[in-house]
DNA sequence: CTAATTACCTACTAAAACAGTAGGCAAAAG
DNA sequence: CTTTTGCCTACTGTTTTAGTAGGTAATTAG
């Protein structure tokens, strides 16, 4: 039930991204230098990221990475789907046709399925915009 | 961002617990049978279960297993904790404690606080009874 | 043109987690 | 005392995770 590092770290960078965009693109060195994150392990997220259009590379000196859209556009949801390939809390769910054969009467699918709506609805939620302006708002536990 | 067979097994031998419930004590040999689940995996499983006085294990003939108070008075949260050993969406919410260093400034910590706090109170609304009881009223999502 | 810089590509690896198996010991009942 | 059942320890094959290593291709500065 945990989030991987390359989704931690795919959120990390679009933040970095956000907060250091005025040069237009950015060096991917400079980000995992400021976020202290092996460079050659996030260059593998940011392609994939670039490969589904959510960032743009440019090969060469002065090029970099930098966002495809407006920061308010993105959301939580979009980015992790792409890093962590699903957010499908069961694998019966991976797919849109669930092909477990239990699945017209197993008593847990349902739950499992509100979690999955659950889940997906709060990412959607978060935009980017959002995390890069991150203040308590977010916190509702205990103090911290 | 997966809950391991050990959650789902558990879950499932459970809700099975509350279904066969009649004869008290009932051998996992039967439950393992009735959910195709390997005896020997989920052996391990339910030895934790009964360590946190979650069922009650009797030895012998005419023993095996049977739930330690009312069906609805368990938790899914409190069965899933106990097996998959924290919901926390990411490491350093393991402990109560963040001993993460960027804790103080982490622009993505309160979205995995927030996550965590929507997944707790999700579980635990829910009770063993109500996922052997389970109909439709779960299904927010298209027909299945 | 050349050298530096940068993204992008393929392959490999150590460690951990997952999903079991195997073989027994211990207790309880008939 | 034999059978049944939970309980305990150790082992194993597979997959995932979290990287590393070593290159190629494009772009720009000088």
């Amino acid at each position: 039930m945990k989030i991987s590092t390359r989704g931690r770290y795919a959120l990390r960078v679009m933040i970095d991204l956000v907060d250091h965009a005025e040069n237009e693109y950015v060096p991917l060195k400079e980000i995992a230098d400021r976020q202290n994150i092996s460079l050659k392990y996030v260059e593998a997220i940011m392609t994939n990221l670039s490969k589904h259009h959510l960032v743009i590379g440019k090969h060469g000196k002065q090029g970099g990475y930098k966002l495809a859209k407006d920061s308010r556009s993105y959301t939580a949801l979009e980015i992790l789907e792409i890093t962590e390939g699903s957010l499908a809390p069961v694998g019966c769910l991976d797919c849109k046709t669930n092909t477990c054969e239990m699945h017209t009467y197993c008593k847990t699918l349902p739950m499992w399925e509100g979690l999955q709506k659950l889940v997906r609805d709060y990412f959607s939620s978060i935009s980017l915009k959002g995390l890069s302006e991150t203040s308590e708002r977010y916190i509702f536990g205990a103090g911290i």
